[in-house]
DNA sequence: GCACTGTACTTGTCTAGACAAGTTGATGCA
DNA sequence: TGCATCAACTTGTCTAGACAAGTACAGTGC
């Protein structure tokens, strides 16, 4: 099959100040930049592994793998018996990073404060059973606490916890600890899910927050399971003046 | 070096009625699940690639490939000349899909509508010019869109859109094809930064979203870059009642 | 005690070849 | 014309070995 050369071979010059890219980086970053050129627009066909390997004097499985990661980055798709493709999507979507509020406020250097409101061992309604993997009128572990940074209040954490994951979860010291770090400890997570929309705070987030109860808050609602067990139901309320998520995506 | 072994070696037992899985993705599989099972706590060295080429009987680069995938899902740490470890983190932090809107409601089966309210030429004032690259006064596009689901106002969409990257912008016709469409043919997005909060709609958004200037919306800014080149700044705003961005995460 | 070695281990990467499996298009036959 | 077959291409995966580079630790000499 007759394809196109779409530059020519490059010539491999490792200059002696850059570090001299391994050589399925240098085939990646070579499609990569070719990419973001333009030059195989969304669908295109792309060089063969076999032209790849004449282009760059390298082995085929040194090609393959970068074929191979720049798949799993969604750049390319790859079609057994068919070829590779430039990517259609890859900026449709884009991905958002969740992170641990401690973190997130040590990270700007600043100081993290907990006010732990509640504290206690209630008996779960149906609803919430049901999220939990309970029965309804078993007992659930319930948390209340507000987190501010540098004084100012920036998070109501309403929690609830799955006692038979966590047993201890009551008698540990939520000042020193978040919840989420000591939850990470005894149960490791493994899935995930969350929304996140715009709400009124309830009367009682409001006065905790201190922000009136018309103000527009940024409410988080994230669901943890370990396995299939659900660990915890944790509904995070943020004043939308103070706090907002932020991501960027570059491939 | 004497390490532990964490289990009996898996019986290689191919399934007649499971399509066989590759070794690579076997040794990834048993790997994940013994992680899953907390077989290997954070931060816990795992088996080096030697053992587990001793365990199942096959070369190191295919063992290599397993470790090397686990790592790039953040489930593991490797480091040269020292060890595998168990991550600590794949919890803390987790990713959130933004779609496409009409993708969006096309997938719930719904019907999309967009209504153009504006669509023109404007001279763009500096704080506009700066994030776009361009100088003050400079040409902009400017659309403003509504889009519906089902007739019902779900996003008010705000675009400012780089003359340069885009010369035809004003002529596509916005009902038939949204902005992030067309504006991804012309020019592949390779940069994306986005920032997520709540907020208070102005008096016009109220307006046009048919809601109440006291109602709290989701507020999504996003800037697309083609290389250093700005392409679009969009900002979105929908009804908090109505929209909510969802997301789930599993390793 | 302290600094320096060497050795044993680890991961990082590459090679040259092999076979499997999927797709495509041309060829030949009914 | 319609259909089966085959060759040529593609990606998917594995192997057995090799060398490089980083780390840890035991030993050596001062």
């Amino acid at each position: 099959m007759a394809r196109r050369s779409p530059s020519p071979p490059p010539a491999a010059q490792p200059s002696t100040l850059a570090p001299a890219l391994a050589p399925y980086a240098q085939v990646k970053q070579y499609l990569k930049e070719a990419l973001s050129h333009g030059e195989f627009p969304p669908g295109a066909l792309m060089p063969s592994e076999a032209e790849l390997v004449a282009q760059f004097g390298v082995s085929r499985m040194t090609v393959n793998r970068a074929l191979r990661e720049l798949q799993t980055e969604g750049l390319v798709d790859r079609v057994q018996g068919v070829g590779t493709f430039a990517a259609q999507l890859h900026r449709v979507s884009s991905t958002l990073t969740i992170r641990d509020l401690h973190d997130e406020i040590a990270s700007r250097g600043h100081r993290h404060e907990a006010r732990v409101q509640l504290a206690k061992r209630e008996r779960a309604p149906a609803a919430l059973a049901a999220r939990l993997g309970l029965r309804s009128g078993d007992a659930v572990f319930h948390t209340l606490i507000v987190h501010c940074e540098n004084g100012v209040p920036i998070q109501c954490e309403d929690r609830y916890v799955n006692p038979a994951v966590a047993p201890d979860y009551l008698s540990v010291d939520f000042t020193q600890t978040t919840p989420t770090h000591y939850l990470l400890q005894v149960a490791p997570v493994w899935q995930a899910q969350y929304s996140i929309e715009a709400a009124l705070p309830s009367a009682e987030e409001a006065k905790l927050l201190g922000i009136s109860a018309a103000a527009p808050c940024l409410v988080v609602v994230r669901r943890t399971q370990q396995r299939d067990i659900p660990i915890t139901i944790a509904r995070l309320v943020h004043p939308g003046s103070l706090y907002m998520l932020e991501g960027s995506f570059a491939p």
